[in-house]
DNA sequence: CGAATTTGACCGGCGC
DNA sequence: GCGCCGGTCAAATTCG
């Protein structure tokens, strides 16, 4: 029975997989502009307290091209156009507890904090982060406590990650596997790989953490186990 | 003692 | 040109 609910959770990740993949989470280029101002010039709020309603204990991901919730100011980070569009934006939400001050998202990437500011439109202060698993990784990370809700922590990635390295995924090395002879496609295909892996393993966490959830997979069980 | 974090200073973009 | 603001730097401090 254990190996079918192992094999079940396996399809699972492979739905998982599938609808990543199909979706583009996260995988899309920004198409975000830098104006921070409405043409009447009231000031466009910043939406890095909008939560979604839905959120429960762990993590929630939004996709920065397909969210229009998502002010183009917050992701425009003041990089040039031409930066922007090459740049891929990626904002997850994370229920903390909301007496835990050192603004930590386990994303399984170690990062390395080199700044932290408060805001004009959030008191809570926002801190930076840059990956340190790789000196010359380009990603870097905002995480601030959402305006709306204390308890989570709205974290905010910028590019991708240029090595394969990850601390709980293995990756394929498919360069020595003959499988890419394109060595930025290459790259490219590690890097969503590795991209897909942590947020599959996010979504799971989610899932595993939903008492919704758990309470339908017992029940799944329990019909397993009585049939 | 080296690595990581903190925090005030500095810089550049943008609006007025 | 000036001031505001977000993002980054780097010296000081803390931590393991």
């Amino acid at each position: 029975m254990l190996i079918e609910i192992a094999n079940k959770l396996n399809t699972m990740q492979n739905h998982l997989t599938k609808f990543i993949s199909e979706n583009q989470v996260n995988l899309s280029p920004t198409t975000a502009t830098s104006k921070k101002r409405k043409a009447n010039g009231q000031e466009v709020k910043d939406n890095t307290g909008c939560i979604p309603s839905n959120i429960s204990n762990s993590v929630i991901i939004s996709n920065s091209m397909e969210n229009s919730s998502i002010s183009d100011h917050e992701n425009s980070w003041k990089k040039p156009r031409e930066y922007l569009k090459s740049t891929k934006i990626l904002r997850t939400y994370s229920r903390v507890d909301p007496s835990d001050t050192s603004l930590q998202v386990k994303d399984g990437y170690q990062w390395r904090k080199y700044g932290q500011k408060v805001t004009k439109d959030n008191p809570s202060p926002r801190a930076y982060f840059r990956c340190s698993l790789a000196p010359s990784c380009p990603v870097k990370k905002k995480v601030q406590r959402s305006i709306e809700d204390k308890s989570v922590l709205v974290a905010t990635y910028e590019g991708e990650h240029n090595h394969s390295l990850h601390p709980n995924v293995t990756l394929l090395d498919l360069t020595q596997t003959g499988l890419c002879d394109d060595e930025k496609q290459c790259n490219l295909k590690t890097d969503q790989y590795g991209m897909q892996q942590l947020l599959i393993e996010q979504m799971v966490s989610s899932l595993a953490q939903d008492p919704v959830f758990k309470a339908s997979l017992a029940s799944a069980i329990s019909r397993r186990v009585h049939d």
